[in-house]
DNA sequence: CCTCCGTACTCATCGATGTGAATAGTCAGA
DNA sequence: TCTGACTATTCACATCGATGAGTACGGAGG
């Protein structure tokens, strides 16, 4: 039950409503974890009757009202605890590489086609990472800014999000080299 | 529903019991899927009544009879659909990215702890992973049997993980080096 | 005026995944 | 001889996560 925790480690920084959440946790900026809108309102709904976060009522003008959520000292607590029990190990769960895996008795067209479109995903996150580690890190170089800042975490997430995404892009790219030639040679036979 | 297709591709190469199945997505070799023996032996069952694979019982001497499995025509067509088919983006998902994330408000010993033993694992499995790679390659390059093998979608698969596992390392080194340092710093304020 | 987009949230359901326990025989080592 | 590990599988339950639909309001653009 780590959405749980995800939810708790992303109200540290500031309080924010369900739909803020859902924006943070969707495919665009989710660099830690990943959640539908549905899944936080229910765990924030949770997380508020099990006392680990308080809500407050925030009225808008225009806007219907929303529903800002801060971390209370037992929610801190319960995180302390997670953090220091022992972490499942994470495996690579992928459709793309279960296809991968059949590569050789399936349509090729299509599976280029897929691995094309992940590496464009790949790099267009890596781009979205890099200015976020600029944003955090402002006029200090990263040594500077990971020896001395107060918060860290976000930024040392938002590395392995672009170690993850590097990875990505280069087994794509290289997987893409070998089916494409591959192609070519069958072709001419 | 992509355990059903990891089966599917597991079976390409040769016939299987649940049992070795289950040996082969577990921690140690799943370099392209995850998946404890129960989900195994219920997917199988339903693949079974679905024709897309078929079993035989295979009686042994000092062991209990096994059921060997193996991909039916249909099952073929089915892989090939799937595989056609978009994929959904993968996501990282990691109980130690979210107790990273929150790293500046939880105690760090047991981070560091946990960061130390996932990048020892990482290297064991990239150890691993790269013996796969030379056994399946034999004598030839890595060049030479990805433009002419016959079967490489494995060994595609395997370069996945291999990916993968050296992006655990390498950011899990960085982590540990940063909330080190950091922590000399602290302790001596 | 009408439609679409963005904010803000809820309900219901299904399939996927994880956990625990049970059975039952063989073999190797202390 | 007892213990634990390995082969081989099944049943039941709980929780997690994904999907689709639905409500309600306001503002922007054609």
């Amino acid at each position: 039950m780590a959405l749980r925790h995800a939810v708790l480690a992303a109200l540290l920084d500031r309080e924010l409503s369900g739909y803020q959440l859902a924006k943070a946790f969707d495919l665009g900026v989710a660099n830690f974890w990943h959640a539908l809108p549905q899944q936080l309102y229910a765990e924030l709904t949770r997380l508020e009757q099990d006392g680990l976060v308080t809500g407050r009522d925030v009225p808008q003008e225009t806007r219907p009202t929303k529903r800002l959520f801060r971390v209370t000292d037992a929610g801190l607590a319960e995180l302390d605890r997670f953090a220091a029990a022992a972490s499942k190990p994470s495996f690579l769960r992928d459709d793309l590489l279960v296809k991968i895996q059949a590569a050789d008795h399936v349509a090729v067209g299509p599976l280029i086609e897929q691995l094309t479109d992940r590496a464009a995903f790949a790099r267009a996150k890596l781009d979205l990472f890099e200015q976020l580690l600029r944003t955090m890190r402002g006029d200090r170089t990263e040594e500077e800014f990971l020896r001395h800042g107060e918060r860290v975490g976000p930024y040392l997430t938002c590395l392995g999000g672009i170690t993850y995404e590097r990875g990505n892009r280069d087994w794509c790219e290289r997987v893409l080299a070998v089916l494409e030639e591959r192609q070519a040679l069958g072709a001419r036979t």
